[in-house]
DNA sequence: AGCCATGATATGTGATTTCATCTATATTAC
DNA sequence: GTAATATAGATGAAATCACATATCATGGCT
């Protein structure tokens, strides 16, 4: 009965149309039938937590768990944004995939 | 097929024992059956993403939707800045209202 | 030692809901 | 008209629910 947040599906709207892509697009990179896409997007069905977190990764982005307290302040990160600066250095390890394509974001 | 990530079974199952809770505590509380619980932590179902966002927020948490690129620093973030302490040095932009911290423990 | 009660966790069956896929079509915008 | 998006059938798989039950601990008891 819950729909998912409202944020989530604009977020991933907006991050699809950055990269300039179709609902067929990505749904193609993240195995999902394009009337999926659809749907999720605009909120009529809400997805697996699989499902969306492959979908938010073709997308560039992740779903991060968070205590309650900190959110603000990652919300904040995030808003600033420095996206691939090298400001900070890693003193944690980028495990797993790398997904592939990525290159340059938008052409 | 696919299977919740097991970080996030972990991070769940060892935000509920540190809070002392039972998995029915929990399902009560999130409005779920306590066989549920068990089987989201144990991994043998993946839950919808409107579940898994009630059940994390039961327990304190959130789920966090960021760019791939600053999961590390979200990460690293959540390692240190433990909840609530405000006094790490600002790698964030606080925009919002962030009150006075001043008070500093240093021993 | 053993035995029994209690609590917590995992598993099972059956019914219901709904995601997920497929195909086709309507709608909207260029 | 073409492309992109939204909607609507039908079907299969899986989550969700509510019940019961098995397993596995702990603790208290004679």
């Amino acid at each position: 009965m819950d729909r998912l947040p409202e944020n989530i599906s604009r977020e991933l709207k907006a991050a699809r149309l950055r990269r300039g892509w179709s609902q067929a697009e990505v749904g193609n990179r993240a195995g999902l039938p394009q009337t999926h896409i659809s749907g999720i997007e605009t909120g009529r069905i809400v997805p697996r937590f699989d499902t969306l977190l492959d979908l938010v990764r073709v997308l560039g982005m992740d779903l991060v768990l968070v205590p309650q307290s900190l959110v603000p302040a990652v919300n904040a990160l995030v808003r600033d944004g420095h996206t691939g600066k090298a400001d900070e250095r890693p003193l944690y390890a980028a495990d797993d995939d790398d997904g592939g394509e990525g290159g340059g974001d938008t052409p």
